[in-house]
DNA sequence: ATCTATTCCTGGCTGC
DNA sequence: TGCAGCCAGGAATAGA
């Protein structure tokens, strides 16, 4: 499933869409779109001027003031085709088409489950939406410092606390489970008596775990897909995350699998501790 | 403030 | 080979 190192590769490699045209826009499926879906056909006619990402969310910057926000949950899928491209595997999951200039290309929102969303409208509409407002900081954009105290003020568990989006922006629960895992932190861990060197050392096996699955173009967990349909490579250096029943890479323990806030978590009890 | 349970959804896996 | 049942989970939501 797609987080922060999914998303921005799917950025990444969306970035060359920019000055590209937007001719026409057909919603194959409604639930898809947040909202009045008519209202994607006001961008028609604009211009791509940038492709970003803010957490788990791309967000399309579009002329006069306009653009798009999409949400890929769990099984949602952003991919430049051409318009001939006929698959059938993929087709029928095919949400949103978004022809290009001449129309001999699409952008194309695939999703199977339908968790995704696309939002349209002007930028600051798009800003204001409030699951993109409430979001906290990015990983990569808070200091030691502040992520600790913002750590130690709350009484959730560590694996819970990682997962909330409104605590820090991004991680999902392969990522959660590495990097606590990495830091040697056990997931039930009441946050606010985790150590400040610990807090710090915790921020750090997040942000390295991003940064190793970013420079792999992600991980392609469940049926996570590059835009250009080639798997990401970081699912085989996943140390932890669905490993329960294995041993642990480390120290050869078993690795206990539980169920926190219904979310599946693996960790290693020798590895990880409480403190 | 923080918790749990529930909802959305369907491909893929397990077990018979 | 077929099929029922379960599992995966991000985020919103309700209720404790």
């Amino acid at each position: 499933m797609p987080e922060l190192p999914e998303v921005e590769t799917v950025v990444r490699m969306l970035a060359p869409l920019k000055g590209r045209v937007i001719r026409e826009v057909m919603v194959l499926h409604q639930p898809s779109v947040a909202g009045s879906p008519g209202k994607m056909s006001m961008l028609a006619g604009r211009t791509i001027e940038r492709v970003w990402r803010r957490a788990k969310f791309i967000r399309v910057d579009l002329s006069e003031g306009l653009g798009l926000a999409i949400h890929l949950r769990m099984t949602g899928w952003l991919g430049v085709l051409a318009a001939t491209v006929k698959d059938p595997k993929r087709d029928p999951y095919v949400r949103v088409r978004v022809s290009l200039d001449d129309g001999s290309e699409q952008l194309v929102f695939n999703d199977i489950r339908t968790f995704g969303r696309v939002w349209c409208g002007t930028r600051e509409s798009l800003d204001a939406l409030k699951s993109l407002k409430k979001l906290g900081p990015e990983p990569f954009d808070i200091s030691p410092t502040e992520f600790a105290q913002r750590l130690r003020s709350k009484k959730s568990r560590l694996k819970s606390l990682l997962l909330n989006q409104e605590f820090l922006a991004g991680v999902g629960n392969i990522y959660a489970d590495e990097a606590l895992f990495g830091a040697g932190l056990h997931p039930l861990m009441i946050a606010e008596k985790v150590s400040v060197a610990r807090a710090k050392r915790l921020l750090k096996s997040i942000q390295e775990v991003l940064q190793a699955a970013i420079n792999a173009g992600g991980s392609s967990v469940e049926n996570f897909k590059r835009p250009d349909g080639e798997s990401g490579w970081f699912q085989r250096e996943l140390r932890i995350y669905g490993r329960g029943g294995e041993t642990c890479v480390v120290c050869g323990t078993v690795v206990k699998r539980i169920l926190v806030g219904q979310r599946s978590t693996s960790f290693c009890p020798k590895c990880q501790r409480v403190f």
